[in-house]
RNA sequence: CGGGACGUGGCGCAGCCUGGUAGCGCACUCGCUUUGGGAGCGAGGGGUCGCCAGUUCGAAUCUGGCCGUCCCGACCA
């Protein structure tokens, strides 16, 4: 089909709006795709649902590959599902009454409406199957941002799967595991998978795809050599070996006056940051007093500190320190006390430098096992300089967009919602579940993260809203007409700007709506019976004769 | 929820400090000229200055409250 660009609403801009910051909102306003109504809700003008609906076929095109059949689920939700569950009380869902003063869910995802629908799985027999839809998701978002890439309201394809054991979940998963890497790659948009946290949703295992995008939200780790990409929250690297000042036989005490933080430390005892270590000390959330320890120059991550207390935490307060340490922060230290301690991995081996419980005083030659009794996990945040943990590469650290995430479920909410089949066995058993989902508007920012200059969008061919742009100026209508329809019959979908506008404005909306090839018609390549056939991502151009196109 | 910034026509902005009847660029309408990278001239249309109160003879401008939007943090399938 050919549009005609007189007849389109194309409301490009030549300015974006102040708020603006992040690229995808920048180009996707100015290029006429999106229009905002309120801080995270948005109107997909004609020219942007065009990319959205090619990203949503492609996606379908590949679930129906692996045998997913499509649903399509309501949104009004009674909230009695969710309190099966205890999900209604998680904070950003968005609950509505109706005038007979039912209560209803706005869901996030689907997970209780399809297990609702699982209940009619009877046997083993009809297993294992895989569903899924398109539809509007609500979250109340305390803060919206960045474009389309944190949104209160936004479509997501989300599937569910059934199956009898963990061997056809774990078969399940990876079945859409690479449905996943083959929808992003035809879509080009580069993206990880990527062990990564279950949160709320519960269940046994997770991955993020992030797709590297600067106004991204989460920091993914890649290996120079490509054998390893992790989310920063779970990535697991190799820091660098720590300097240590010879061994020694027994602690020593050393007075340390106004010495509060690591780099007076290691300044004042003339030695490196990594011989040193920091006591971080909290309280989990039944109130219990746990020590945790790290290497000097490393820095707490917060996901690991929660999964190895299994339980929230909080720092301690001053208060709490003194009473429990006998001296200030900043002289705290593993040795002498008589609660639980928690050493990262990086200070299983070597001697460093502690607090001593004393208030201007450290220990000098403090060592895990002999001096103190630790309890080791992971707990660093993993930083430039790390190595990677499976080559010892150089590791590159860039913030990342969760475009998709994939969960094993368990039985979770099968059990919970009574979603039962009858094994081989004879045996009721609940039906094993993972849930797997894409965020459209994500994935559509991601394209454009990933694909523009400081003209426009470039996208993916996959997903641009039209294969060719015709640009058509005064004196070739004509043939701009032919070569359209040429292109047309060919099977591209074509963008004809046959407005009565000038050209330097239609190439610079051109190069905004970033169709991956523009061709020109114009008085130049009119003598020749030719239009020039340019490529948006290289700037490449050259003269084909109309009929040759 | 904490911190910061901003709110003046569709978009970008000035005016506010020092109160006096709202302006610029782009866009829009009409006419003429122009046409390979956001044209020129002429003539026009469009704004409760976020909202509410207060001060004042008079408020876009000063004061208070509220609302909205963006950014940082908290939170985040």
């Amino acid at each position: 089909m050919i549009a005609r660009a007189s007849q389109l609403f194309l409301p490009t801009l030549r300015n974006a709006p102040a708020e603006a910051e992040a690229a995808n909102h920048k180009l996707l306003v100015r290029g006429g795709f999106i229009r905002q109504v309120s801080a995270g809700i948005w109107s997909f003008t004609p020219l942007g649902w065009l990319v959205h609906r090619k990203i949503e076929q492609i996606i379908r095109e590949e679930l129906a590959a692996i045998g997913a059949q499509e649903w399509f689920a309501p949104v009004l939700t009674p909230v009695e599902l969710w309190q099966a569950t205890g999900r209604d009380k998680i904070p950003v869902i968005i609950h509505v009454t109706d005038g007979q003063g039912r209560e209803f869910v706005l869901p996030m995802t689907h997970e209780e409406t399809f297990t609702f629908h699982a209940r009619e799985l009877q046997s083993y027999r009809q297993l294992p199957q895989a569903w899924y839809h398109f539809q509007t998701k609500m979250r109340d978002e305390p803060r919206p941002k960045g474009g389309l890439i944190r949104l209160r309201e936004f479509v997501m394809k989300d599937s569910y799967s059934f199956d009898r054991d963990a061997d056809g979940l774990d078969a399940s998963f990876e079945r859409h595991r690479g449905a996943y890497k083959r929808i992003f790659e035809r879509m080009g948009i580069e993206a990880y998978d990527v062990e990564a946290e279950s949160g709320i949703m519960g269940g046994s295992a997770s991955f993020d795809f992030l797709a590297p995008a600067e106004s991204g939200e989460n920091t993914l780790i890649t290996c120079e050599n490509g054998d390893f990409a992790a989310d920063i929250e779970v990535a697991r690297t190799v820091p660098r070996p720590p300097e240590l000042p010879a061994r020694l036989d027994a602690l020593e005490e050393v007075e340390t006056p106004g010495a509060a933080t690591i780099d007076d430390l290691a300044r004042f005892l003339s030695i490196d940051a990594t011989a040193t270590s920091k006591a971080m000390p909290v309280v989990k959330d039944d109130g219990t007093l746990v020590l945790g320890l790290l290497r000097g120059d490393d820095r707490l991550e917060e996901m690991k500190m929660v999964d190895a207390l299994g339980s929230g935490y909080r720092p301690a307060t001053e208060d709490e320190i003194r009473a429990a340490f006998g001296a200030d922060p900043g002289s705290l230290g593993p040795v002498g006390y008589d609660g639980e301690v928690v050493a990262d991995e990086a200070l299983r081996e070597g001697q460093f430098v502690a607090g001593a419980n004393r208030t201007g005083w450290h220990l000098r030659g403090v060592e895990a096992g002999r001096d103190f009794q630790p309890r080791f996990a992971d707990l660093r945040q993993s930083k430039e300089g790390d190595t990677c943990p499976h080559c010892g590469g150089a590791l590159r650290f860039e913030t990342a967009i969760e475009v998709g995430h994939i969960f094993k479920l368990e039985t979770k909410y099968s059990a919970q919602l009574g979603a039962t089949f009858v094994d081989e066995d004879d045996a009721e058993r609940p039906l094993v579940m993972g849930s797997y989902g894409i965020g459209l508007a994500r994935v559509m920012a991601s394209a454009v993260e990933q694909h523009h200059d400081e003209h426009g969008i470039v996208w993916p061919e996959a997903i641009a809203p039209y294969d060719v742009h015709v640009v058509s100026l005064s004196g070739a209508e004509d043939i701009a007409q032919r070569a359209a329809v040429r292109m047309d019959e060919r099977g591209y979908s074509v963008l004809l700007d046959d407005r009565d506008s000038r050209p330097g404005e239609k190439f610079a909306d051109a190069d905004l709506i970033g169709a991956p090839v523009r061709v020109t018609a114009g008085k130049k390549s009119l003598d020749d019976g030719a239009v020039d056939v340019r490529d948006r991502a290289t700037g490449a151009e050259r003269r084909v004769p109309v009929e040759e196109i």
